[in-house]
DNA sequence: ATCTATTCATAAAA
DNA sequence: TTTTTATGAATAGAT
């Protein structure tokens, strides 16, 4: 049908290539149609041409997705239903996990323990007991080493202010007594302060619960949890 | 194109509709294939016939789901692709939740406290101190039940057991006092077998660390969570 | 795009 | 069904 019988492969030459896309894309799309009205059918076509442009055709009386819905009722091989469902299960699964770490939160701050049995109960509370422990330990490692850290620094800045002084009071006249004077009172501030940090520190051993929840990786230790899906 | 020209309206023989559907659906699929290895084209058909027999299409190289995807990108109007996506976010913000309420758990069992700052330790240390006791609350509570409610059973036992012996002793001969002895024997140890419950009871306050890890709501604390997705 | 010479598709018949 | 064949339709290459 044409001037010339040509073999069915690749046409090379891009310009004829996509002319010819053009006329037998409307050939197919007519004959299509065609099929629709004559026969009563449903077709639903989708063309990409070697250049990306996009072309459909679809019975009327429907749509694309409508016969893509259909395909996948008539061929049983669910393309997405399969995959749909499949995140269906994995997310309603996800949600179950969640919702028992979340018990089990609530059980580790002491909520929601009504429904445990005695051995549970004991075996929760040793191993919140045993948590305690770790967590305490941690903690006076922590503030150790900070004291220590601080300890240094106090030493170090000290020492520097020392051979200071050393090499003014050589060097500069006595004027400079009063504003290194003050600069002492400075250092002693310094001691005042770290001072007060080990104070506070000893303190935090005592079993005081107070109302301020500090957050832990942006979650609200005793607050509410409130991660949870909208 | 055949022995006369047709109008392009609903064949109305049934035969007829169904050899006309036969014939140009086997042509659309050849022009459809030729135009894919002419013009290096992609294209997909999907067909059902007035009497819902199903037929399709598709350029070697993909398949249906491939070009009904690269069919949603092209048009923008995500039929399917919008609700997976969706369900894609809502799964990965699932499994961060996820990841965090574990830290959080491992935390409160005191692992991983590397990362804690000395204040969110303090937070984490009172707030598990707190738990503690009110675990320990609750178990003193379920242990005080259990407790009445065992010297209750073993009361209404015991004035049961009173009731027969009285009444065999005002009517039967005294060969049943032996058997009646028998009977008070298995009381008392009865009686026994609660002292041992009470002993234990008093026994689990003490801060004691088991190996063995019992379970509550199949959630093993202190075990490894083992709830992630597979 | 439009125009033909050709080839192709197919309606009706067998 | 499939095959045949007369005929209309589609289209390759030219313009």
């Amino acid at each position: 049908m044409g001037r010339g019988k040509i073999e069915i492969k690749r046409i090379e030459n891009a310009t004829n290539r996509q002319v010819t896309y053009s006329k037998r894309r409307t050939g197919i799309m007519k004959k299509a149609r065609e099929l629709t009205v004559l026969c009563d059918a449903q077709v639903a076509i989708i063309m990409f041409s070697s250049t990306g442009k996009y072309h459909e055709f679809c019975s009327p009386g429907t749509d694309i997705k409508g016969i893509f819905d259909r395909y996948q009722q008539a061929t049983g091989t669910s393309l997405w239903i399969e995959q749909y469902e499949n995140m269906q299960r994995t997310l309603s699964h996800l949600k179950d996990i969640n919702r028992n770490l979340r018990t089990e939160i609530r059980q580790r701050m002491g909520e929601d323990l009504d429904g445990l049995e005695f051995d549970e109960l004991r075996g929760l509370e040793q191993n919140v007991d045993a948590a305690l422990k770790e967590v305490r330990q941690r903690k006076y490692h922590v503030i150790t080493t900070q004291t220590e850290t601080y300890k240094k620094k106090v030493k170090h800045s000290f020492e520097a202010y020392k051979n200071m002084q050393q090499e003014l009071g050589m060097r500069e006249d006595p004027a400079f007594g009063f504003v290194d004077n003050a600069a002492g009172a400075g250092w002693d501030g310094a001691a005042v302060a770290l001072g007060g940090g080990a104070a506070a520190a000893a303190d935090m051993y005592a079993f005081r619960v107070v109302p301020s929840q500090p957050n832990l990786h942006g979650m609200a230790y005793g607050g509410s949890h409130d991660m949870r899906l909208g």
